[in-house]
RNA sequence: GUCCUCGUAGCUCAGCCGGAUAGAGCACCAGAUUCCUAAUCUGGAGGCCACAGGUUCGACUCCUGUCGGGGACACCA
């Protein structure tokens, strides 16, 4: 339970009691009104601005009508003070027992504590990475999969049904240059030198693509003209790109539910459905555009082209769906498979790297042409990763040969580590990732910080039992124990964050933010460390106390609390709860 | 030229749908280990929240403009 949500709700309750004993008006706007936990913790546990937002249509002095509020509230058995402070905040500070039933509440709770119906079973299609099916995948699409995997959890804990999603772009001309790629490969296996012209996938990870289709063909295809196999081998290559790019995925714990193939949508009529169902509501016609502002191409002549009318819808200008000999472009299946994306899930995110922002508004006007005028997609962008190794920047070049991929960094620095360090960055700000930093100097990382404190405590578990000899420490019956020995202000403050929990996990999902998740859980782990410290010079802190059970036991029931805590943050960041370390 | 995005401590970043005295980490200074893992903790110093207006009881937060960094800008995907 969200106990901020909950107090929300009781103060709203003793608002409408003002409301009809005439101190207030009726219909006031309640939209505003927050409790929320103060930035400064001596001010209480709750604070609520409700009397400021209603001060002004009920034409009250703010202070009064918080002082109003706070006499109602004074008599809750939850709260054991109710006050007024600054320009009219109501302070709530509540009872160390309702506090105490938090923390049985975590440990009932165990791997649900912090779930919420926020999502009330909406469906959400999160679709990520989407990288195209002609190479491994590098670290800008690492980023891509983590925060989309990370944020598609979320929204699981959250309460939405979720399917995790991956667009292959096997319609386009580069499966084509793929495949006249591997055939270079294909041909080296035979012993012939391979030819890499000009716009070719040099890699080589098409090296053994290339014996798997001699394995495959055998020197079939050798001699023959490229209409007579461009078609087989572009499947086999496109297969087994797919292959390497699951493999790639599953290294850093990404597994997609539905791989959705571009080229299906061709030849069934799903892209001329969903045209048809554009133009339907006008928004398609035939015309010519301006030529862009600023530097234009060498090659620009106005041509006449099917258009839809995505200004309409807050782009900067109409957008193209078929290029002057009439075929698609891009744009087009991309329509047509957030049309049918659209009809199986409630609401969409698009996860897109920073080099496809220009692409943010269309796709949303055709999504929000699509719905009838709704808003069901958010597309989030990710920043791209900037490299450094020692300190120095370094580009990344497939020619120079400083292209670093997934797996490089999976390999060098873990999944763990690499997954914790980009989740704890906004998605939309650029993240400079120092392989030097994050792999020598690992102990500096926050990761280990978290885990470090989630260690700590499963040690001190292993000591209570087999040391202390403490039976029936299982959370069911920690739940049930005496807690009422738990006084301390530092481990008070400890349950209180705790209980904050699943008002962050709300908030993240509500707002697409995964990396509010590992900031909580380094704070988190932070009030852990401090707790466990206190104990050197407070014995009563001190989590295994030789004969003394009942004190034992809670404080056992606390950091018990605090790992479910911090092991269900981390199952969300997709980052191992470790035992030890 | 247009659009998007960012600008917060020396550095890397948080700041929740507008709330009270703007917070962490690193680096710097001073301390803590007969004690459940020191990958830890305690304290100090460090700020014109890029700048200028606006909205209001109240702005780091919302709006407009300026400056600065990054990204994207026809029938490529």
């Amino acid at each position: 339970m969200d106990i901020f949500a909950e107090f929300r709700t009781t103060i709203l309750a003793a608002l409408d009691m003002l409301v009809a004993d005439g101190t207030l008006p009726e219909g006031l706007e309640t939209r505003g009104i927050t409790a929320e936990p103060p930035r400064d913790a001596t001010h209480g546990d709750i604070a609520s601005n409700a009397a400021m937002a209603v001060a002004k249509p009920a034409k009250k002095n703010p202070r009064e009508i918080a002082s109003a509020l706070a006499t109602i509230l004074a008599e809750d058995p939850r709260v054991d003070k109710a006050e007024v402070a600054g320009p009219g905040f109501m302070n709530l500070r509540l009872s160390e027992a309702f506090w105490r039933e938090r923390l049985a509440d975590a440990l009932v709770q165990g791997d649900d504590f912090g779930k919420s119906d926020v999502g009330a079973g909406r469906h959400v299609n999160v679709e990520y990475v989407s990288a195209n099916p002609t190479g491994p995948l590098h670290v800008g699409h690492t980023r891509g999969a983590i925060f989309g995997d990370a944020l598609a959890s979320l929204l699981e804990f959250a309460g939405h049904k979720v399917t995790r999603e991956y667009y292959i772009n096997d319609g386009g001309s580069q499966v084509d240059t793929l495949a006249r790629s591997a055939f270079q490969r294909y041909r080296e296996a035979l012993g012939h030198a391979p030819e890499m012209a000009e716009g070719l996938y040099p890699g080589d990870y098409l090296i053994p693509v290339g014996q798997a289709m001699v394995d495959k063909w055998g020197d079939s295809l050798l001699d023959k003209p490229e209409d007579d196999w461009l078609l087989d081998v572009r499947n086999f290559a496109t297969d087994a790109m797919m292959d390497l790019i699951r493999e790639d995925l599953a290294s850093v714990g990404v597994v997609m539910d539905e791989f959705y193939s571009e080229k299906s949508l061709y030849g069934k009529g799903v892209i001329e459905d969903a045209i048809a169902a554009l133009e339907e509501k006008g928004l398609i016609y035939q015309g010519v555009l301006e030529p862009p502002k600023g530097k234009k191409p060498d090659d620009w002549e106005p041509r006449e082209q099917t258009l839809f009318k995505s200004s309409e819808f807050g782009d900067d200008v109409d957008r193209p769906i078929k290029k002057s000999d009439g075929s698609w472009t891009y744009f087009a299946p991309d329509i047509a498979y957030h049309y049918d994306k659209l009809q199986r899930a409630d609401e969409l995110i698009d996860v897109f790297g920073a080099d496809h922002g220009g692409y943010v508004k269309r796709m949303k006007a055709a999504c929000k042409a699509l719905s009838g005028g709704e808003e069901r997609l958010d597309i989030k962008l990710t920043q791209l990763v900037k490299l450094f190794e020692n300190g120095a920047e370094f580009k990344m070049s497939k020619r120079a040969g400083t292209f670093v991929t997934l797996k490089d960094v999976i390999d060098m620095v873990g999944p763990d580590v690499t997954r914790f360090s980009m989740l704890t960055r906004k998605n939309d700000a650029p993240l400079d990732f120092d392989f030097a930093k994050v792999k020598e100097q690992s102990k500096d990382n926050p990761v280990y910080y978290v885990q470090y404190a989630h260690a700590r405590i499963c040690s001190a578990m292993r000591k209570a039992a087999n040391e202390a000899g403490l039976s029936a420490l299982n959370d069911a019956s920690l739940a049930k124990s005496d807690l009422s020995t738990l006084k301390h202000e530092a481990a008070l403050g400890l349950v209180k964050k705790i209980a904050e929990w699943p008002r962050q996990v709300r908030g993240a999902a509500e707002n697409h933010e995964p990396h509010r998740i590992a900031f909580y859980l380094y704070d988190l782990a932070s009030e852990f460390h401090s707790v466990y410290n206190l104990g050197a010079k407070n014995p009563e802190l001190r989590f295994v106390q030789e004969g003394k059970e009942i004190e034992t036991k809670a404080l056992l029931a606390l950091i018990r609390a605090t790992a479910i805590t911090i092991s269900n943050g981390l199952r969300i960041l997709g980052v191992t709860p470790v035992q030890e370390m």
